[in-house]
DNA sequence: AAACTGACTAATA
DNA sequence: CTATTAGCCAGTT
C-alpha cells in the first residue's frame, strides 16, 4: 500500500537536507517526530516507493559514514552522489559532520 | 498472534 | 581503538 506507516514522514525531512550536507539517521528521527528509531529511519530508506522520492544518498550513520553494506553497489553510489555534491570524504571513507552535517536550522 | 529482522545509536567494558 | 549489550519499533514471515 501506500502513505501507510510513519515513513513518509522521514521521507519529508529527508527531503529537506540541503545539497552538499548530510544528516544522521538518529537526526531524521528526532526530527520526523520518532524520538529514537533511527532504525526505523533506515529501514524506510529501503523501502523507497521509487528512487528519486527522497534523496536517501544525504543519509549516514552516527560515524558520519555510509551503513548501507556492500555487494549491492548502493553503496558506492551513496559515496559518488555525495562527492559530487561536494562532500568529502576522509580516508577512512567518513565524513567530518562538522563541515558537512546538516545544520537544520540554527546559525 | 508470536518470532524474526533490520540502511541505527549510545553506553559500557 | 574494537566488542558487546541494550533500547527502539514497524514491517514481514
Amino acid at each position: 500500500m501506500h502513505g501507510t506507516g510513519h515513513w513518509e514522514r522521514v521521507y519529508a525531512v529527508v527531503r529537506q537536507i540541503p545539497r552538499g550536507r548530510v544528516a544522521t539517521y538518529g537526526q531524521i528521527a528526532r526530527l520526523a517526530g520518532l524520538g529514537r528509531q533511527a532504525r526505523q529511519v533506515g529501514y524506510a530508506l529501503h523501502a523507497l516507493p521509487w528512487e528519486g522520492y527522497a534523496p536517501w544518498h544525504r543519509v549516514v550513520n552516527a560515524r558520519g559514514g555510509i551503513s548501507l553494506p556492500p555487494g549491492r553497489g548502493d553503496d558506492v553510489t551513496q559515496r559518488l552522489r555525495l562527492e559530487r555534491e561536494g562532500v568529502r570524504f576522509d580516508a577512512r571513507g567518513g565524513i567530518d559532520l562538522k563541515r558537512f552535517g546538516w545544520k537544520r536550522r540554527l546559525r
